[in-house]
DNA sequence: CGACGTTATATGCGTGCGCATCTAATGTCC
DNA sequence: GGACATTAGATGCGCACGCATATAACGTCG
């Protein structure tokens, strides 16, 4: 049983960690490549994934997001052309997600800031 | 030299793990003691202090929120009847932030929850 | 086939956030 | 003392979020 102060203690770290990694990746990532961090994790899951269309579902899994929010991010990431929404044929109630070419470009460019910015804020791994 | 791979590992799973804590701790705060996270750590940082007064500035310096979000926070405690703001003599563009009674029977109350929480979701230390 | 429950996604709504800016008080230099 | 920079905090604004709900397609059972 662990005591109360280390769980806080535990807990409290992990707040100043990440929104120290966050705060400077939503800025940087919003100022030089106009996306959100969200959005950049969605185009991240979408590229690595070797099958070419995700389900909405899946995606959701996969991440912290609501769903409310990652229709949102999709929606955004589909505006700025970046991906598209297909309708799956068997059953039209879900939506496959793909990436495009210019959200790969995107996506790739992004790539170089954002692992720059983690090498800067991510503190070595003491914990 | 981290190799990449392991740095953007690292990123994830803290990502993970601060949104699993931080969703649950977010909604039972809310819905059982009508606190934001961000309002909950406030009163941390005004109960735990022991000098009665603490200025925005100090504040701000110990928690991960901008200045303007911070103000915010405050105004919705002392809207609420949890904290007051008084004037520096001193210098009066300063202001000291001070918890009320109710504050302090507040944040007992949810403290118990917050613990609760980070008992569940927090993951062991693994890392 | 038709009524009803269920599932997948989209959308209305209210809220907290960060950024930029405003206001007001203090410090500085002549 | 007066002009100007600086500092502490509050506020206008737009945005992404979560919750609740709406919409639409599917499944089921009579």
């Amino acid at each position: 049983m662990e005591p109360e102060t280390d769980l806080v203690e535990r807990w409290r770290s992990l707040l100043n960690s990440y929104n120290e990694v966050a705060c400077h990746l939503e800025r940087v990532l919003h100022d030089t490549h106009g996306l959100t961090l969200s959005e950049y994790e969605t185009l991240d899951r979408l590229t690595t994934q070797e099958c070419e269309q995700r389900r909405m579902q899946d995606l959701a899994e996969q991440m912290y997001l609501s769903q409310s929010a990652l229709s949102r991010t999709v929606s955004r990431l589909v505006n700025g052309g970046l991906a598209e929404r297909t309708s799956c044929q068997a059953d039209r109630r879900q939506v496959f997600v793909e990436i495009t070419e210019a959200g790969r470009q995107r996506w790739a460019e992004a790539r170089r800031t954002h692992l720059g910015v983690l090498a800067e804020h991510l503190s070595p791994a003491a914990s």
